[in-house]
DNA sequence: ATTACTACCGCCCGAGTAA
DNA sequence: TTTACTCGGGCGGTAGTAA
């Protein structure tokens, strides 16, 4: 969940507008209220309170200031666009995404193949996974689709207890391995991995299975898929 | 401007998500306030506020409510997307618009040849336009994209007073019609158009100069420039 | 001109609860 | 179970104004 406060949305919005992501730029409090419908005071609050949390940073530039959107408040406005866009467009029926397989830390494969977890695997995506992960380090132009991926709904794997700790939720997003192999992204609750790692998992050991070794590139499709089953009174057509 | 309350955007865009643009759909305010960070309560007030004001209809259904998102709220939650889109996502280059030649209400062409109006288009588009503007109605599927395309930078072209009454603002858009002729799409402040409706302007009489009439398609390819050369790496201004 | 502090207050949220 | 009312508190708004 987010943690942008709403009212700060069109605020980082406007920054970004007038090309703070990149540079500092010059913008006073009185235009950036009127730009989005605010009093100034209301303007440099947002400013002020954006500053404390770290999503925008300021230099002083003769009486003003000169302001640039942080990379913490760019994923955070971003969060919510995305949020924004699954919610409005149509879901695309494939995103694909690719870098290169990497050894993993040992754990996701372990912690995979626990019996609390291997039970709903079999039951909601219908294959006993192979007890063990394949990493993949995307390249960085697919870090953004991954973010965007996790907005789309997903077969959720609930988490459990084994009396001595808890194990948190996963999500599973159907997806085709080089074009052959069929398995599933993971997007884990808690995981040690930084966002350009990507977990997937298939019955069957996917590095042997295609031949591969660590270093080889590797594609993956994942297949959105609709969600809501309600009656359709309509049947569109576009 | 959008109209819609920011606290309202995640709860709307929450209900889209279930799926109640196309459809009624159940939701209960205990889980729609949960999905979006709030108390049941709050929830409630959300979907009675926005039934108010249009942007949502609700049927009973047994205890609780099947909801839709009307028309007029799509349009708000989009306005507002296509804001952030605009920040966050980069410039497309070309916006590609289609449809057909329509005659206007005549009256586009007089209010444009306004010396206030031609003093301005010349100085800041760089040509004298033909006194009389080219309506297009667009083909629907277009309707959206010209809903996005003034999201983006546009060269304004500031209203006037003649004494009498005052004349709107006009943003312009650098386009090519039927890659032929280089002239603007204009977007109004005050048109009596339904937004199916395109105007464009070009140096010469653009049916004639294309050999088309009333009724011909016309295809027009709008340029999005690139916005801020504040590249002030340097804190040295004047 | 700026930014941002203080004071005020209205609106939004959550708790409790009715229907 | 629902939805939604009342009420109290506090956040987020504006106006005025200092620096």
């Amino acid at each position: 969940m987010s943690e942008i406060k709403v009212q700060h949305i069109l605020t980082i919005a406007e920054l970004l507008l007038k090309g703070a992501r990149d540079n500092y730029v010059n913008i006073t409090t009185r235009e950036l209220g009127a730009n989005i419908g605010r009093s100034q005071q209301a303007a440099s609050k947002h400013l002020l309170e954006l500053e404390e949390k770290g999503y925008i940073s300021r230099r002083r530039s003769g009486q003003g200031f000169c302001i640039r959107v942080t990379e913490k408040g760019y994923r955070e406005i971003q969060e919510l666009f995305l949020r924004l866009k699954a919610a409005l467009e149509p879901l695309p029926k494939m995103i694909e995404l690719a870098g290169v397989a990497v050894a993993g830390m040992g754990e996701g494969g372990y912690y995979m193949s626990l019996e609390g977890y291997r039970r709903q695997f079999i039951e909601r995506l219908g294959f006993d996974p192979y007890p063990g992960t394949l990493n993949i380090r995307l390249d960085k132009v697919y870090i953004d689709l991954k973010r965007e991926l996790v907005m789309y709904p997903a077969i959720t794997i609930d988490g459990f207890s084994d009396g001595k700790r808890t194990y948190g939720w996963v999500k599973c997003y159907n997806a085709r391995i080089n074009d052959m192999i069929d398995g599933a992204v993971l997007v884990l609750e808690r995981t040690h991995h930084d966002e350009s790692i990507m977990e997937v998992i298939a019955p069957v050991k996917i590095l042997d299975a295609l031949g591969l070794k660590y270093g080889d590139r590797v594609d993956v499709k994942v297949l959105i898929q609709q969600q809501q089953q309600q009656r359709r009174i309509t049947s569109n057509n576009k």
